[in-house]
This record gives structure tokens, C-alpha cells and sequence, in this order.
DNA sequence: CGTCCACGGGAATACGCGGCGT
DNA sequence: ACGCCGCGTATTCCCGTGGACG
């Protein structure tokens, strides 16, 4: 026997497990579809479209009912000969700006054409707005332009204003754009400069969070697809959906918690998932989450990551800033890198807090001391070691914290409870 | 009601990058 | 080939502010 084996005990096909997955049908969406179908039905009557904005949490169903009635819609389209659709769809996860989303659409149209694609900067921001209005003007037609996590572009909103009124401004004039905007905030439209507001007439459909029976639906199906019969004891798809509904009402999450707990069964060598392997599971990711988040701060983050480990170590927490700032320099030091300004790391340390890695306590005391904050970690300082030692540059100094808080009976503690 | 103090928003600046015009 | 320009990202600089205290 080889070292790997493959073992099909749990899983029949975990492909409906996969975040890509697309089901034929969705469930627990019949009024958000209901509206999204007659927001798209003009397109096929050649009418006008007015834009569509959907905002809801992630994991809410919006990427996938769009891509279930854009794929609907080209179908239908196609058996019109007077209907020319095209539709261009741009993930806004990584992009910042209104800039980099054109950049990105006209990139996304050439790469369809097999045509050069266009640099990411360097051009002016008019220039990449023309190029994209020539391949828009070039495809005709109505165009649906989906742009998914589009609150990523924060106040840079100047392409929902350029877009819908390309045509009467005279820059387009053989192509109908439609904006498809997904947004993860519900507060996006608010934040959207006042022109963007005055102009951008749009639909809005609401994806509220699910709650666990709706979860359950949404996963039962799955769950009988991807694994074997009789795997799944009863209680966990009710389990995860309890789980996810009470965190985030994200079917995402609960599809992964369920994935997570096959997979953990599977290495385990169970026969079944049970109950266990969901709570497991849930640790599972929930760890995973705050090492992701740890792992990506630059290297100044990882600075004032340091700094309060230190302090945590010698058990002198919660800390005031200023006290980090100067254990925070002190390090800087010695590692020999640059230290940035108090300000500076307020921002950093108010990152970390989004996060979850850290907690802030929040002070006022008036004439004596004023207002202030105090932190401290809010995830087992192993785990922070464990981060920092992995990194080059701060292996060393974790080493030293690490001892200190051995000392200290620090982390037999920590252990136990993680 | 004035005072205290860090907080945090926002403008200004530094720096690097890649395309563009000459 | 070269310097310039507009862009993104990270940072610094400036300053108004919350709100308990006295």
C-alpha cells in the first residue's frame, strides 16, 4: 500500500461543497428572484434596463442567483434574433478604485476577444474610461456589467457615474449598459457621493441573512449529493446551519463548516460524521481565520503585533498606546526597521481590532487623565507566537517572548484551552 | 462650563510604478 | 532614451472632538 490511499468512505462528490459550485436550482430566494427577474425582463423586450443593485451579507445568495439569472437570460436571449445581450462579470475583490474596476472591464472584455490586455496603471483615469466606452461602443447592444463586491471601491465612485450616462453624454452610442453592482454593505449606496446618488437610477434587491431553517434547506440537498448515504448523522446539517445562522447567516459558512466536518471525519478515519466533528469543525475554522488575519499584516502590523504579545507575556495588559508606542520603537529598533508614527499605529492597532485579534477598552476620565484606550490580545498569545516565529524577521524576538512567557506558566494555560 | 488627552477623520506628502510624448 | 504625469499605497501632519471630571 502507498503512503496515499484514497478513501471514499464519507464523500461521494464533495464538488456541491465547493464555493465555485453552481445549483440548478435555488432555494429560499423565490421573492429576491421574483424581483430580479422583472428588474432583467426588459432587457428582452429591448427596453430600456435600469441599473440593479444587490446588497446583502456574504454568503447571502447574491453571486449565485445573479449567475443563475444571467445564465436564464443569455439562454432566452438567444432565441430572440433582435436581442443583442453581452455580459461582462468583474469580481471588485481586489480593487480599489473606480480606476482599477475599468481597467478591469475592459480587460475582462479584450480577454473574451483574445486582445491584448491594457496595463494596470499608468494611464489617466479619462483615458482608461475611453478605451472602455470604445470596447463597449464595440460590442453593442445591451451590455450587463456585473460588478461583484463593488463596495470595495469605497468613495472612489466616479464610474457609476460615468457608466449609466455615457450614452447621453454622447461617449457611447451603439451600446445600452446595464450595471449589475453586488454589494457585501448595506450602507453603500448611502456612502456614494451625492452626483453618483442623483443620477444612478437603479433597482435594489435586499438578500437578508439566512436563518437555520433556511440553512437547512439550502444544505440538505448538498449534503445528500456529496456524501455517502447514511454518513450524515441527523443532527449535523442542523447543526451547521444552527451554527452559521447564529455567526453570520452565511450559507458559505455553513456549506464550509459541513465540508470542514466531512473532512475532519475523513482524516479521523470515522465511519460517520457526527455532532463532534461539526464542533470541531467550527474551532477549526474559526482558528484558521485569525491565523489568515495575522499572517497578512505588513510588517509594521506584525511590529505592533509584537509589542503587545510582549506585554501580554509579562502579563501587563490591557496596555495603554502610548506604552505600546514605546515598546513598539524599542522593537523597531532592534529589528533595525523603520518605525512609524503614534497616529500610525492607532490605525494599525484599530485593524487588528476588526480583525478580532485584539480587544480595546475604551476610557474617560476627564480632567485626570482624558480619554484613552487599553488592549489586549484577543487570541491565545501561542497563536501570535506561532505567527511571528514563521516570519523571518521576527523569529527571534517571538523566541524571547515565548521564554518570558514560559516563565510565567503562560502558555501551559493557553494550551489547554486551545 | 472649562479642561484634559488620546482618538480618529481628513488633507497633505512621500514614493514607486508604468505608460506616454518628445 | 528620458523626464513627466497620473495612479495606488502607506504614511505623516493637523486638528476638532467626546465626555467625565472638577
Amino acid at each position: 500500500m502507498g503512503m496515499f490511499q484514497r478513501d471514499q468512505q464519507i464523500f461521494a462528490d464533495a464538488a456541491p461543497l465547493d464555493d465555485s459550485y453552481e445549483p440548478e436550482d435555488i432555494r429560499e430566494r423565490d421573492d429576491e428572484l421574483e424581483k430580479y427577474q422583472r428588474a432583467l425582463q426588459p432587457v428582452i423586450d429591448n427596453r430600456p434596463t435600469s441599473n440593479i443593485f444587490l446588497y446583502g451579507k456574504t454568503g447571502t445568495g447574491k453571486t449565485v442567483a445573479t449567475k443563475f439569472m444571467l445564465s436564464h437570460l443569455e439562454a432566452d436571449a438567444a432565441t430572440y434574433d433582435d436581442v443583442d445581450l453581452s455580459t461582462v462579470w468583474v469580481s471588485c475583490e481586489n480593487l480599489s478604485s473606480s480606476y482599477q474596476v475599468a481597467v478591469a472591464l475592459v480587460n475582462e472584455i479584450r480577454e473574451s476577444q483574445n486582445k491584448e490586455k491594457i496595463s494596470t496603471t499608468g494611464y489617466s483615469q479619462q483615458r482608461v474610461f475611453d478605451i472602455l466606452y470604445d470596447e463597449l461602443d464595440a460590442l453593442g447592444g445591451t451590455v450587463i456589467l456585473v460588478l461583484d463586491e463593488i463596495d470595495n471601491i469605497g468613495h472612489s465612485d466616479d464610474i457609476l457615474y460615468g457608466l449609466p450616462r455615457a450614452r447621453s453624454n454622447g461617449y457611447v452610442d451603439e451600446v445600452r449598459p446595464v450595471i449589475i453592482g453586488i454589494s457585501n454593505d448595506f450602507k453603500f449606496r448611502e456612502n456614494l457621493s451625492p452626483k453618483v446618488k442623483d443620477t444612478l437610477a437603479e433597482k435594489e434587491i435586499l438578500f437578508p441573512p439566512y436563518d437555520a431553517n433556511q440553512l437547512r434547506s439550502i444544505l440538505k440537498p448538498r449534503a445528500e449529493k456529496s456524501f455517502h448515504d447514511g454518513v450524515l448523522a441527523d443532527e449535523v446539517v442542523p447543526l451547521c446551519s444552527a451554527f452559521a445562522a447564529q455567526d453570520t447567516g452565511s450559507a458559505r459558512q455553513a456549506i464550509r463548516l459541513l465540508r470542514e466536518a466531512g473532512e475532519l471525519a475523513q482524516a479521523n478515519d470515522c465511519e460517520s460524521v457526527s455532532e463532534d466533528e461539526v464542533r470541531d469543525a467550527q474551532e477549526e475554522l474559526e482558528k484558521n481565520q485569525l491565523y489568515e488575519g495575522m499572517q497578512e499584516l505588513t510588517t509594521q502590523g506584525h511590529a505592533v503585533l509584537c509589542a503587545l504579545a510582549y506585554h501580554q507575556s509579562l502579563e501587563e495588559v490591557p496596555i495603554r498606546s502610548s506604552d505600546l508606542y514605546e515598546r513598539y520603537t524599542k522593537i523597531c529598533e532592534r529589528l533595525d526597521a523603520d518605525s512609524v508614527s503614534e497616529r500610525r499605529v492607532r490605525d494599525h492597532l484599530s485593524d487588528m481590532n476588526m480583525l478580532g485579534l485584539i480587544s480595546v477598552y475604551e476610557h474617560n476620565e476627564g480632567l485626570s487623565a482624558g480619554r484613552y484606550h487599553e488592549y489586549e490580545l484577543d487570541v491565545p498569545l501561542t497563536a501570535v507566537l506561532d505567527v511571528l516565529l514563521s516570519t523571518n524577521r521576527f523569529k527571534d524576538l517571538a523566541d524571547i517572548i515565548e521564554s518570558t512567557a514560559d516563565d510565567n506558566n503562560l502558555l501551559q494555560s493557553d494550551l489547554s484551552d486551545y
